[in-house]
RNA sequence: GCUGCUGUAGCGCAGUGGUAGCGCGGCGCCUUGGUAAGGCGCAGGUCCUGGGUUCGACCCCCAGCAGCAGCUCCA
């Protein structure tokens, strides 16, 4: 006999068979109305379930409970599919999940469906919820089950059950009306619990999550309870793309990006340019307390040096092309690479051919020496090239030549240079830990669909330090350093993130080193995590292809989510490089690198950080501090003579001398995020003072010009975070 | 890179197969005003680029570039 412990902590016996939906009737008969599914034991069942046998937690679940919102969106991704297999004949279904904020079904139709289709899918879907037609579970055999989507022609369910199902001996289907779908549940009891839904949006998505397969189209949408919460969550939205950087970056002048200069790349404006030589300023600051040493390093290196690195060969695609002294070192490479892919054509081969010999005898009569040892290895690799009877004895041709051509890269990461200076001079155990710290501008080249405003770009700097350490320091930076990135985050008040710990992959070729040093990296920085007693996700395939990785994560305004601060932990880049330090044996030994970044890119950081403080920095980083409103033009000396005794204390401070009413003078200092106006008229001029007009809190009413910059330097100082208040938000 | 949508004045947006408008902003004049928009006037556009269809293209077609959303990727 079922025996239920309810929330309110008391018991109850019911019948053998019984169902979550009659438990909920004989409690109350308002509660059985909006039932909306249960949860036994943890675990979120239909209504329709019959309870277990023996005692298991029990409650029902009703609009008010988030569970509950995610069965009814799931159970609306059903809708939405039935509705648009109604209009569209053919259509195969893939998965349709609930999402965090709606749900979305992946479908393949004949005919592709557009955002025209939507209001006809939406008016189909309203039919379907008028009907409010039960949704029914039954199971099958698997075997069973797979010849049920067989018959109902849905190849990419038969798909799933033989590529992941087949483990299971039977598995669950639901049918509402004509529709039937491969489906592990729960759902709503009918579909008239749906109160409001919305399609939002129509993308693709590779079937599996995998772009080697079909490309689908993924229907994205939303669903609630009611109408009253769907319109909240759109204006929701709304007003979350008021604060999206790339918003705020134009109208406050802070960045901007040039087609003429390129995509992926930031061209900062004096406004952002101030608020992010502050932010370096106040991290160069720490840094120095915490005993790292600056350093500057080139924005090119050798190639050699990146494939030493390994940089080059793991992220060849990912990066700019590396630059060739010689005029053939560009294809050669590109031959080699359309080689290695088994992508090279005859024709091409035949064109890439043809354009060496060509040189090769337009350098004939070569000069200088190095232009006759040039010519020869040319040649040397054309012939080498042809009379090889192997690929990889043609590619070894091309390889020697590139090998032996000066080439310079743009560079990705910092570390190789770092690396050189830390070889530049014999270390001893007493130097260690040695923190090199640059700001560092890399360059990758993303791809096109990844650019994104700050937050995805192709040249960015880093606030880059590397750690040469022993292994007996390494729990204790790597700790140094979450530290840091925590101080930072609180500093600016950035609170809402989340801490990942990347491992490697089980099974994956895109790691470097030994599986012991991957072994014992992984277990510090999960050691440091948990000894701090953080919480943490550790998520396998996230790590470095050097080594695994402490990320902090923190969304944008439309929710996406983002890596900020990092602390990583490399074994294999001081092996490659062959670092050492000697012993207190007098003998040498491996050093251990940490790469480490707490705002991981200055670039992404100033994106987020837009957002947070949603264009309203605090006084300390805010490009313009204070701006003088003279009433009218009669007080525009006294207003400048203000604005110089303010300049002298240190303040980034404007006057608006316009002649202009001092409410419209008021109401653009206050959409520019001026956290300080100051009103200078009659009565300020005769005293002496200034009518402080705070951005938060409005009319302070007039202050001593002393009294004011003591205020200022202390909030300065403190770097106080003050938001929100009576701001409006203007249009 | 892939799928879809978008590209018109500095910004936000209308618009039509017969060479373009609105709001804000800018500039000028008037107003010298006390805590979120004073009035009048003026200037400003390769309608993303390149082809094509057409008597004629900003509009229709093709290709490219860029932006946006999603997927994949992210040292």
């Amino acid at each position: 006999m079922p025996v239920l412990k309810l929330p309110d902590g008391s018991r109850r016996e019911v019948a053998v068979g019984a169902r979550s939906r009659d438990v909920a009737e004989s409690i109350g008969k308002r509660l059985a109305k909006d039932a909306v599914a249960a949860k036994v034991d943890g675990a979120v069942v239909d209504l329709d379930r019959e309870l277990p046998d023996g005692e298991v937690s029990f409650a029902v679940l009703t609009p008010k409970d988030p569970e509950a919102l995610e069965v009814l969106r799931h159970s609306c991704a059903h809708i939405m599919a039935r509705a648009v297999m109604r209009l569209f004949p053919g259509v195969q279904l893939a998965f349709g999940p609930p999402t965090e904020n709606g749900f979305y079904y992946d479908i393949e139709s004949p005919t592709p469906i557009t955002e025209a289709d939507f209001p006809r899918i939406e008016e189909e879907m309203r039919k379907i919820i008028a009907d409010a037609e039960p949704f029914e579970r039954f199971e099958r055999t698997t075997a069973e089950a797979r010849g049920l989507v067989a018959d109902l022609k849905q190849h990419y369910k038969v798909e799933h059950i033989d590529d992941d199902l087949k483990r299971y001996p039977s598995l669950s289907f639901y049918r509402q009306g004509e529709f039937i779908d491969l489906c592990r549940g729960p759902h709503i009891p009918h579909a008239g619990k749906v109160g409001a839904y919305k399609l939002l949006s129509i993308a693709g998505a590779y079937w599996k999550n995998d772009v080697t397969r079909k490309q689908l189209q993924r229907l994205y949408a939303t669903a609630f309870f009611s109408q009253k919460e769907l319109d909240a969550y759109l204006r929701q939205i709304e007003e979350a793309k008021k604060r999206d950087h790339r918003v705020l970056g134009k109208q406050l002048k802070l960045f901007t990006i040039s087609q003429a200069v390129g995509s992926g790349l930031i061209l900062w404006m004096p406004r952002g340019a101030t608020v992010r030589g502050l932010l370096e300023t106040f991290i160069k600051d720490e840094l120095i307390k915490r005993g790292y040493q600056p350093v500057y390093t080139p924005h090119i290196g050798r190639l050699e040096l990146y494939r030493t690195s390994g940089h080059f060969p793991y992220y060849r695609d990912a990066q700019f092309p590396p630059m060739f002294f010689h005029p053939l070192g560009q294809a050669v490479d590109t031959w080699l690479n359309l080689f290695d892919a088994k992508q090279l054509t005859e024709p091409a081969e035949k064109a890439l051919l043809a354009l060496v010999d060509e040189y090769v005898k337009a350098t004939a009569v070569a000069e200088s020496n190095d232009q006759k040892h040039q010519a020869l290895a040319l040649r040397a690799m054309w012939v080498n090239y042809q009379n090889a009877e192997t690929p990889e004895g043609k590619a070894k041709a091309l390889r020697e030549w590139l090998d032996g051509q000066e080439a310079y890269l743009l560079k990705p990461m910092n570390c190789p240079h770092h690396i050189q200076i830390y070889k530049a001079e014999p270390r001893s155990y007493r130097d260690l830990p040695v923190r090199l710290a640059e700001f560092g501008t890399v360059y990758r080249f993303e791809q096109t669909g990844e650019l994104s405003g700050l937050t995805r770009v192709r040249g960015f700097t880093q606030d880059d330090a590397h750690l040469f350490v022993t292994a007996e320091q390494i729990e204790e930076e790597v700790g140094a350093n979450i530290d840091l990135v925590l101080f930072v985050l609180s500093s600016l008040g950035l609170s809402d993130y989340r801490v990942r710990v990347g491992l490697r992959a089980p099974d994956s070729s895109k790691y470097v080193g030994a599986a012991e040093d991957w072994d014992k990296a992984e277990r510090t920085l999960v050691e440091v995590v948990k000894s701090r007693g953080m919480n943490y996700t550790a998520e396998q395939g996230e790590a470095a292809f050097y080594g695994p990785k402490i990320d902090f994560v923190v969304r944008d305004c439309i929710g996406r989510e983002w890596q900020l601060g990092t602390v990583q932990l490399d074994y294999n880049l001081p092996k490659r490089f062959e670092l050492e330090y000697i012993g207190k044996d007098n003998t040498p030994h491996r050093p251990v690198m940490i790469h480490r970044a707490p705002f991981g890119s200055v670039e992404r950081f100033m994106g987020i950080l837009i957002e947070h403080f949603a264009g309203a920095f605090p006084l300390w980083l805010a490009p313009e501090q204070v701006r003088i409103l003279p009433v009218s033009e009669r007080f525009a000396d006294y207003g400048k003579k203000v604005e110089a005794e303010l300049r002298t204390h240190g303040f980034r401070v404007s006057g608006d001398y316009r002649p202009e009413k001092i409410g419209y003078k008021i109401r653009e200092a206050q959409l520019e995020k001026i956290p300080y106006m100051l009103v200078v008229g009659d009565k300020e001029q005769s005293a002496g003072t200034v009518a402080v007009r705070d951005r938060v809190d409005g009319d302070l009413g007039a202050l001593p010009l002393a009294e004011l910059v003591q205020r200022l330097t202390d909030e300065v100082r403190e770097r106080r975070i003050r938001q929100g208040g009576a701001a409006k938000s203007g249009e």
